[in-house]
RNA sequence: GGGCGGUUACCCAAGUGGCCAAAGGGGGCUGACUGUAAAUCAGCUGGCAUUCGCCUUCGGCGGUUCGAAUCCGUCACCGCCCA
């Protein structure tokens, strides 16, 4: 139950024991249990804040349990109301199709691809008849829907509730009845899909009801909000070391304590021992988010990439150097500055580059350059600069 | 189906005939400071041209007007109340 946030005690101990009992059960039965985690593959990438869930689902796997990964294909197909106090888009089949597949691809990054079920929720849902889906709502009251804060907040500020915004719970109740599982493990913006509707649509069709392992939510690298792509505060798996390291050195000291207990491999003893450190001050922040960026890099990328990532991190931000790779633009004759910016993709508008020009946010080989006139003519490498994190070497065409 | 209110840039939100590319806030970007943290300060934040200027944008379409985000018509969507 490491790094579970019920917010709620009493559920949490009700939930541990139900586990534990499960447990008891299952090996009577000679099985293992049944372990599931639903993901809409809304967007193609998945970023470490997905991991939390897929980290559990693994431990469960290490413990010789089956793992069911679920992709949303049907449901990604309505929107989660879940984490928005919106409502959110929907996309097409085709693209919920296209993300599905690097979806599922991306987490074997940390759950063995030997070991794990990946099932599409279409398999079943798209054949449930509106008599099917009429006996399912049967088990819930508007009040319930009501209830749940983040439709309370909606309705009480006369913002739209769409009706089938409410089928999203009834939809991943019938994932777990379908499955037959006996734990679904989900952020706490799940708690109520998990708690109120699985469990209910599960118990009412004569099914033990499954157990809620409910994760705490990974801010962004803001620090506040849940990270997602469409924030803009997410850190991809896909990343090369060096951004994701950067990208983990961003985030608010005051959120370094999520990422310990959700995204790293060190054991409770470890953090208590780090945050004691910080606590008392025998430890800059900045060289503990360091070790923390090392290790979310090494847990993707190896310990070797991580160190790299590390060095190079120390060259451009501490030693305010160049990085050691960058990409390579050949330049004839003369060209005007801000031409060249749109050109590499380092501005997205002739105006957006005059911009930077005029705010001292370019430079060549360390000297600024502040006149949006200025013409650039390279006879030997040079390094452009643009904005903190943006270089390219320009290099004289040969 | 009826009545009322609403739809403004990435988000929230002001603006009710010209001084509106459109107040303010958030977010983002750049710079200073710094630990790519926090806090703070300054600037920028539609596009083209950076010289006057020009173009596109205020839910869609059409109209009135020298001139419309602002007025009229119509359509679409949302909220509240009534049925």
């Amino acid at each position: 139950m490491q790094g579970t946030e019920y917010g709620d005690e009493k559920l949490k101990q009700a939930m541990a024991d139900e586990l534990k009992d499960r447990l008891i059960l299952a090996q009577s039965e000679n099985r293992p249990l049944r372990v599931y985690c639903g993901f809409d593959p809304r967007t193609s990438d998945l970023h470490i804040g997905h991991t939390v869930p897929i980290r559990k689902m693994r431990q469960f796997q290490e413990l010789g349990h089956e793992v069911i990964f679920v992709i949303g294909r049907f449901t990604s197909l309505i929107g989660d109301p879940s984490d928005k106090d919106v409502v959110r888009a929907q996309i097409s089949a085709e693209e919920a199709t296209l993300n599905a597949e690097s979806y599922a691809q991306q987490s074997f990054k940390i759950l063995d691809p030997d070991k794990t079920r990946v099932e599409y929720n279409d398999t079943w849902l798209s054949k449930l008849n509106f008599a099917d889906v009429i006996r399912l709502a049967r088990n819930f009251t508007i009040q319930q829907f009501l209830s749940r804060e983040n439709f309370r907040k909606r309705f009480d500020q006369g913002e739209p509730i769409y009706l089938h915004e409410t089928f999203y719970s009834l939809m991943q109740g019938y994932d777990a009845l379908h499955l037959k599982t006996d734990v679904q493990i989900g952020g706490s913006d799940q708690l109520f899909n998990i708690m109120t509707a699985a469990r209910k649509i599960m118990s009412a069709n004569g099914e033990k009801p499954n157990i809620a392992i409910i994760n705490g939510i990974l801010p962004g690298t803001d620090g506040v909000v849940k990270m997602s792509k469409s924030l803009g505060n997410h850190i991809p798996l896909n990343s090369t070391p060096e951004d994701m390291y950067g990208k983990v050195m961003s985030v608010p000291d005051k959120a370094m304590g999520h990422y310990f207990r959700l995204i790293t491999r060190w054991s409770p003893e470890e953090i208590e021992q780090i945050e004691g450190k910080l606590d008392s001050g025998d430890v800059s922040p900045r060289d503990i988010k360091m070790s923390l960026a090392h290790e979310v890099v090494a847990i993707y990328h190896g310990d070797q990439e991580a160190a790299a990532a590390e060095d190079e991190f120390r060259r451009i931000f501490q030693e305010r150097k160049v990085p050691e790779n960058m990409p390579k633009v050949e330049i004839s004759g003369s060209i005007a500055l801000f031409k060249l910016m749109v050109a590499e993709g380092l501005a997205s508008s002739n105006s957006e580059a005059r911009r930077l020009i005029q705010q001292r946010g370019v430079s060549l080989d360390g000297k600024v350059i502040d006149d949006i006139k200025a013409e650039v003519m390279i006879e030997t490498p040079q390094v452009l600069k643009v904005g903190k994190r943006k270089f390219i070497q320009l290099v004289p065409k040969s």
